[in-house]
DNA sequence: GTCTATAGGAGGATAGAC
DNA sequence: GTCTATCCTCCTATAGAC
């Protein structure tokens, strides 16, 4: 988090203007991008003076930095444990399990506030190093990990072929990742994105039927 | 193209110029965004004032327009046609088709001019309907349609497996796409890209091997 | 913790001379 | 086709009263 309150005691009423300032910021920038919004545009959509919110962020930077903690802190919240894995293995199979995984996933990252802070990100990539940062190392590379160990078990019990498990979460995430993009910016415009869901149970439909052991 | 000189007569010197502050405007943009970037960053970087800038661009967004255009009328260029592929599979096989495919691809992608332009289209796509349009509709839905057809071609003479071409195109190409965003940024930063470029091969010998007739 | 007031600069764009 | 000069708006951020 931000350290302008180091020094500060924090009161309710404090922690509460920190937190609208939080949300609202989220909002809107991950409609009109980080210089899209002023600190005016914010400040007035919650009814306080800049000079207010100069006191709980130290400038527009720390608060969107604010945001990339908040995305990089709850990102981890997707991943199943081990155990929850081989609970699904002991009941279904591995297509359940990609199922699952995506569901899991999706539940995280649909949620209003991931969902912009993921947008905000995204566009910032280009800008901000640390955004970039966050994007590919605390998520692409972090989510790749996670499902080249799920495919390594998969491999491990003979459930699917014996296939380089870094490489088969390679070829899975990214293609995941792009039509999930895609169905996001879409919902953003506020578009149909049933093309975009079916598309992603037919990839893991489609990837599934790959790399069984049948 | 922009429609400032509609009613102007075109000389030499004119066109010159149009076309620096086009370049320049690409590198700008493409480095530091559309937002931040001014047109009196792009005068001064030319050494025209801001004034002149106007007499071939009526506003900073019929500038970015132009690029745009640009990005859409260049993506075409990336296609072999039916007799480049007619050539090629008759004297190779199906795997080299793919990589034949992405050198063109890549080619045309990672000429500078057109790096720079996808980079601020792909910047855009959150902000501008206009650029998110022409990223997933010329761009994308366009170039998955082009593999449709590639692999369609290959269902009909055997040379793969009988799968739906359409759904083979958007798991071939998304991988691809996604893995070629992050070498693109890579690239911008300055970083080592040797990785990405081993697993966009990879990622052909995966498919490859995945859906040919053996 | 929030306010009023203001500093101080950068932005897009235009008028009109040459 | 390019220049000088200028307009006016919007921006981030701070000082200091309450």
């Amino acid at each position: 988090m931000s350290n302008t309150q180091n020094n500060k005691k924090i009161t309710a009423k404090g922690r509460e203007t920190k937190d609208k300032i939080f949300r609202t910021a989220v909002e809107l920038f991950s409609k009109n991008g980080f210089y899209g919004v002023s600190i005016r545009d914010i400040t007035s959509a919650i009814n306080i003076k800049e000079s207010s919110l100069y006191h709980h962020y130290l400038s527009k930077e720390d608060l969107i930095n604010d945001i990339y903690f908040y995305f990089a802190e709850n990102i981890d919240a997707t991943r199943l444990t081990d155990a929850q894995i081989d609970s699904i293995l002991a009941e279904h199979d591995g297509h359940s399990l990609l199922q699952k995984c995506l569901q899991e996933f999706r539940g995280v990252m649909e949620q209003p506030l991931m969902a912009m802070a993921w947008r905000i990100i995204s566009m910032q990539q280009y800008r901000d190093d640390k955004a970039f940062e966050i994007l590919s190392i605390d998520f692409h590379r972090m989510r790749i990990k996670y499902y080249e160990n799920i495919f390594r078990t998969l491999v491990k019990r003979r459930i699917i072929k014996a296939l380089d498990p870094k490489l088969l979460a390679f070829e899975y995430f990214y293609t995941l990742i792009g039509m999930l993009t895609e169905y996001n910016v879409l919902k953003f415009l506020k578009r149909k994105t049933q093309v975009m869901e079916n598309l992603m149970n037919e990839h893991i439909e489609f990837f599934w039927n790959k790399i069984k052991n049948s």
